[in-house]
DNA sequence: TCTGGGGTCCTAGGACCC
DNA sequence: TCTGGGGTCCTAGGACCC
């Protein structure tokens, strides 16, 4: 903890949905749900209209879909939209300081001590921040955040939290016990569900209750890095930095499947799909990886890992299909799975030089990092595998848009920027029995026509996320 | 037709080594 | 022929975060 409130915590407001209505003039003010689109997802943002009905963020959207009215527009996630809007505005958290810690893509810590030219009075911080909430605003085209600034990190980030959409609190250095007291254990960093519920059986539920157990109560029932921690955090003790970047100590791709699977044959072609993802982004950052873990989601939920590792860090798509595959072989599938997954761990950023004598059989071209000039995601099938490129059998998933939409190209998935060649730039509302219908508008029309198309209109294209 | 996907950190037991 | 103690690595699982 700082003698001074320098650390600002800053995050953007129900940042996919608030996306969403920024480029689709049509939802502004009305309830958005993005998010997985199949039986099987879950709501990744509601906007604050839909939040009124229920809807919250990792509800299964079956579940949001009851509480919304109709009307309520149900979207998959554009990633490269948000990741453009995150770029300016992570560019902004560093014009004001050098030491800007990402935690996602709508959510930053920003060191203010770092900078050089920064008053550090509460009214000088208050300032920063007004004045970057403003220019997110301006650049993002009307992007709102929050932002908490305090003497550490946890304090900061509920800073940011108590007065959402567009707030901004400023935790003066001494009174952070004082605002800590009364809220729930929740707003702990470390305290999630289950350690909520433990701790509401021996009757702790607000911070105020936490401060009052000892430390060797907390790390008998918690364990000695888990409870130490709840007490100091719960005095607001807490001096982690903030952190430019951190290597990635795993990489791992999965998929829920739209119906359970038993089908290996189903199963290895997911496997196949799963290991080249995972070492495709690998190798984006050129790095290494020593353990591959699969996980397996059972017809009831119940989720397994298995893993071995490697005598030699490996970037080799194959390779690690290999391992995959004999993990797999030693898992009952007989009740079908839910889901499966890929990952490697242990990273290191070169393949050791003695493979090369050791292990002549390993394909070292295949574990060079892939060239990757033009900044664009490696394709699939860039890695050097003895697999064929196309899945064997007819995977569903639950997210993907493929399995939203039926069999036939072209697929259109709600909300994906579309074109036609005489009505201009538009979005999808939705799609089905060959047919698609298409909103016209973009984030400086007026809310737009709707009109309805065959799947397979030529006039229509597929599009870039719009200039706002 | 409840329950995504991508991560991090911690714990605990067994193998293995000295 | 009766059992120590520390350290590291590997595996599996669990909690948590966004």
């Amino acid at each position: 903890m700082r003698s001074t409130a320098s650390i600002m915590h800053l995050d953007l407001d129900a940042f996919f949905a608030a996306v969403e209505q920024r480029d689709k003039p049509s939802l502004r003010g009305k309830p958005v749900c993005v998010g997985g689109i199949g039986a099987r997802g879950v709501v990744a943002t509601a906007s604050y209209e839909a939040r009124r009905f229920g809807a919250r963020s990792a509800m299964p959207t079956a579940e949001a879909r009851r509480r919304c009215p109709s009307g309520t527009a149900f979207l998959y996630p554009r990633g490269d939209a948000y990741r453009e809007s995150s770029r300016i505005v992570m560019d902004l958290l560093r014009s004001v300081s050098p030491v800007v810690e990402q935690v996602s893509v709508d959510e930053a810590y920003v060191d203010l001590a770092a900078a050089a030219d920064i008053d550090l009075s509460a009214a000088g911080v208050r300032a920063v921040a007004e004045r970057l909430i403003a220019e997110i605003q301006d650049a993002t085209g009307g992007l709102t955040a929050s932002a908490g600034i305090a003497s550490s990190k946890m304090l900061a980030k509920i800073g940011s939290e108590l007065e959402k959409p567009a707030g901004l609190v400023v935790v003066p250095p001494g009174r952070e016990l004082q605002l800590l007291g009364p809220l729930s254990v929740r707003v702990v960093s470390g305290i999630g569900p289950a350690t909520e519920a433990r701790l509401r059986s021996f009757g702790v539920e607000t911070v105020a209750d936490l401060q009052r157990m000892e430390r060797a109560d907390l790390v008998s029932i918690f364990g000695s890095a888990h409870g130490g921690s709840l007490h100091e955090l719960a005095r607001a003790r807490d001096d982690r930095e903030v952190v430019v970047e951190r290597e990635a100590k795993s990489v791992s791709a999965e998929e829920t499947f739209e119906h359970d699977v038993v089908d290996r044959e189903v199963l290895d072609a997911e496997l196949v799909s799963l290991a080249r993802r995972t070492a495709a982004r690998l190798g984006k950052s050129a790095a290494f990886a020593r353990t591959v873990t699969i996980k397996v989601r059972q017809h009831d939920f119940a989720t397994s890992t298995r893993s071995e590792t490697l005598l030699h860090p490996t970037g080799d798509a194959g390779v690690i299909l290999d391992v995959a595959r004999r993990l797999l072989a030693g898992v009952d599938v007989s009740n079908g799975l839910r889901l499966l997954g890929v990952g490697v761990s242990g990273l290191s950023a070169h393949a050791q030089e003695q493979l090369r004598f050791d292990e002549p059989e390993v394909h070292l071209a295949a574990q060079l990092p892939f060239t990757d000039s033009d900044g664009t995601e490696p394709e699939e099938a860039a890695v050097d595998m003895d697999v064929p490129a196309t899945p064997a059998g007819d995977v569903r998933r639950t997210p993907s848009p493929a399995a939203y939409t039926g069999d036939g190209p072209p697929t259109w998935w709600p909300g994906q920027d579309i074109a036609h060649s005489e009505y201009g730039a538009g979005w999808v509302w939705g799609s089905g029995l060959g047919r698609v219908t298409v909103r016209f508008e973009g984030p400086t029309t007026r809310p737009g026509r709707v009109l309805t198309f065959r799947v397979d209109d030529p006039e229509l294209s597929k599009a870039d996320p719009p200039q706002w």
